[in-house]
DNA sequence: ATCGTTGCTACATAAGACGTAGCAATGCTA
DNA sequence: TAGCATTGCTACGTCTTATGTAGCAACGAT
């Protein structure tokens, strides 16, 4: 599937509301952890490759291009960054690595 | 793959930190669509699945027990519905949706 | 000129999602 | 109590997406 539009038909919405046309785009594989890497600060595409551990080179490309063809992602002279917005929905992604410190109290084992 | 479970290894990392986790979990599809839809009160499968427009049974029903796992999401008498946890979790998605709205003026053509 | 690093692309395999069909269980309703 | 509708799924085939490994072109430093 190709980049999520607000506005147009999207997984989710055929109306493509925008939290929906976002989730869609946020939903995608590593499409989270990119976003919350990247906010450690710029960085290359190797170098992001190693934050995140796991993901696969094709993976990180398309999940790449699509953050950048939809504002949240850019390149600098550093590499990879946040733009403004993407900085500002990271800022609310935060509270949620708060919360999901005290969800992780529920799978604790005796 | 199976529950994402915090402090164990997870997609985006091997020590199982909570928000990765929680990506892993929110990060399939249609999990934060599902989230979203349950919000507006309790509701049964059958009632869900029109909510969410496009998702299939097999995939929402997936979902619906991943979240119940994960203490997101509980049975009720009106069907299925938010734990307090998952209504906190909502809460902090709420702050998205109104930045989504900011962030599809974006795409607006012309 | 060679060596390492970077930013990818290619390709085969595996996993996941979709859509449709349909079935067992429950609750009416007549 | 026989029919009918609704509910909550499961099965299955097909298609899409992700993974993992390999490797290549471009660039800079030695």
């Amino acid at each position: 599937m190709s980049l999520p539009i607000p506005g147009q038909p999207v997984r989710g919405s055929k109306s493509g509301q925008p939290i929906m046309a976002l989730f869609d785009l946020l939903g995608r594989n590593w499409a989270m952890g990119i976003i919350w890497n990247l906010s450690k600060g710029p960085c290359t595409f190797r170098a992001l490759q190693s934050r995140c551990e796991t993901v696969s080179p094709s993976t990180l490309n398309k999940r790449l291009k699509e953050l950048t063809q939809a504002f949240i992602v850019t390149r600098t002279l550093q590499g990879y960054a946040l733009t403004p917005p993407g900085q500002e929905l990271f800022g609310l992604m935060e509270p949620v690595g708060k919360w999901a410190k005290g969800w992780a109290g529920n799978f604790k084992q005796t």
